[in-house]
DNA sequence: CTGACTGCAAACGTTTTGCACGGTA
DNA sequence: TACCGTGCAAAACGTTTGCAGTCAG
């Protein structure tokens, strides 16, 4: 197992055998949900409450360990904090990726337009992914 | 009373006075949530229901005449649905704004650095407005 | 050893549903 | 008149909380 034990004591949580593995869960899928987390901790920790995987991810996403990402018509998902980047959604599978594009054309334009000051950027691309427009084009 | 009824009509709906005034509330704000728009149909109908508020909200929004807005930390928002633009969001207050941009350059970055087939791109700068810098700073 | 974490059950807030009545088209 | 929309109450969800026992540091 990676060294989560010593990620997760950088952001002041206990390594306890639940979080480590929700950690390697999260970042094997780059996005997961509260409930497919819920069930693939199951395999592992039969008796893992739904309520400690909340306060769990609470607690994680409350110290910037993860960040929620928000995702049209479906549940939150969450990853691990990174970089900024954005995400490319497929609202076929519902499918969600990481993107990273220049964000500092877009930052410059709304400082112009606007009089707020802008600290952060969300970007999400909604489409169809490839294996999904193979799908529809076989019909 | 603006022409609500044949913006109704053309999303097939009835054109009930409840429906009418939300509609009239949602343009006037910009955007709602659900909580503050069922707040101010209680002055105009003292015994309209939640389950109205939000039979009515997920019609419109089905059939495209309302689009949610999902916001950091907040409950959706509810605009009428317009072309494309951007919002701004005032982590302080919690103001939510439209801001047009254009995002070409964005929807030809992401289509070259993926294979999705992109349909729409949704943007929100977080940051701080105008009012909020200036209480801040008398602080 | 101590405080933090876990699992369970109950509580809570939000959203949806079923139904009888009323209003729109 | 027929059907859709309304209000009410109950049900269904999703998430949080309180507590007693356990574990990591």
């Amino acid at each position: 197992m990676k060294d989560y034990k010593s990620m997760l004591k950088e952001y002041n949580l206990k390594a306890t055998p639940q979080r480590m593995y929700m950690i390697s869960e999260i970042e094997k899928s780059g996005h997961i949900d509260i409930d497919n987390l819920y069930e693939s901790l199951q395999t592992f920790f039969p008796y893992i409450s739904l309520a400690t995987v909340y306060k769990n991810i609470n607690s994680m996403v409350d110290n910037g360990f993860l960040t929620e990402v928000k995702v049209p018509h479906k549940k939150s998902r969450y990853e691990i904090t990174k970089e900024s980047h954005a995400h490319l959604f497929c609202k076929e599978c519902g499918k969600l990726e990481d993107i990273f594009i220049n964000t500092e054309a877009l930052y410059n334009e709304a400082m112009q337009n606007s009089n707020y000051q802008i600290t952060d950027i969300l970007v999400t691309f909604e489409g169809i992914c490839k294996e999904c427009q193979k799908l529809k084009s076989e019909g």
